[in-house]
DNA sequence: TAAATAATAAGAATTGTTCTAAATATTGGT
DNA sequence: ACCAATATTTAGAACAATTCTTATTATTTA
């Protein structure tokens, strides 16, 4: 899995911006998470990592995991008390957890329903991010 | 902190509903909640329980919040991966975070913008749930 | 190219939570 | 009220996800 040009561009500027350096290890987590949009855990990346570059640690994955969190390129995803999950969608958007599946789906979300979920803060309150979870069955799970 | 009759009936029969006993250490993890409603973690219900009943364990805490969580009285609130928040609030509403002051506020929802909400869902997908988070400064942070 | 700085690797440490097993409490049937 | 059956509590060990530590290696700057 290579990075186009696109996106390595992205990536360097990104990480610069945010005061961090762009290394080997950073672009490769970068590739794997856009490689396959799922929303994988940690320990997934660091599974996928492993296939093509075997010497990379979990801590490593973790601090790239991060580092591209900082730099605004990826977000990271939590159900209750489940492991941090990683995805590279940064249109504004939900998640639905599927319980049985398992399977996780981004839910994307108009602008106008933002601006109304942001009208219901009491004044003087400025919301710099919201999450949202959805919880159930998805289509192929309900009876 | 006494239960009122009231509530200890709604309790007792939330508990028997879902198969679960009425016991000392649940009325008083109970209590706690209704006697200052801001968000606790279990380590706060913790050091707040053991005022009134010193031998009570932190595993039993834990027990009681799941129970009463399973029971329908309490709700589990998390923000990222921070330790798990309980709350006796049971009405639809989200949360606000102000991570400067570390406050957590209720934010009252419309019926209303729950089913907007639950309209952006794929067609097939209930929502037994929804969980959502605001982060940003509330009003005494603000600038 | 050298010096300064930042990132990586490996494993230890930490944190919040769950599990285990023995002791205790609650419940339902007599 | 009493006994048996069952659930809960307690205390501490175990666990899983994540972060920290330190030496090594890579990247950047001058």
């Amino acid at each position: 899995m290579q990075l186009t040009q696109e996106y390595r561009e992205k990536l360097d500027g990104a990480l610069r911006r945010t005061g961090q350096r762009a290394t080997r290890q950073r672009e490769h987590i970068f590739s794997v998470l856009l490689g396959k949009r799922d929303h994988p855990t940690a320990d997934e990346v660091y599974a996928r990592a492993r296939a093509e570059m075997p010497s990379i640690s979990l801590a490593t994955v973790y601090n790239c995991l991060e580092a591209l969190s900082a730099s605004g390129l990826v977000k990271q995803v939590n159900f209750e008390r489940e492991p941090t999950r990683y995805c590279a969608n940064l249109t504004a958007h939900a998640h639905f957890y599927c319980k049985e599946s398992g399977e996780i789906q981004d839910v994307e979300l108009s602008e106008q329903i933002i601006d109304l979920l942001k009208s219901c803060l009491p004044a003087g309150h400025t919301a710099h991010r919201i999450d949202i979870a959805f919880d159930g069955k998805c289509g192929e799970c309900d009876d």
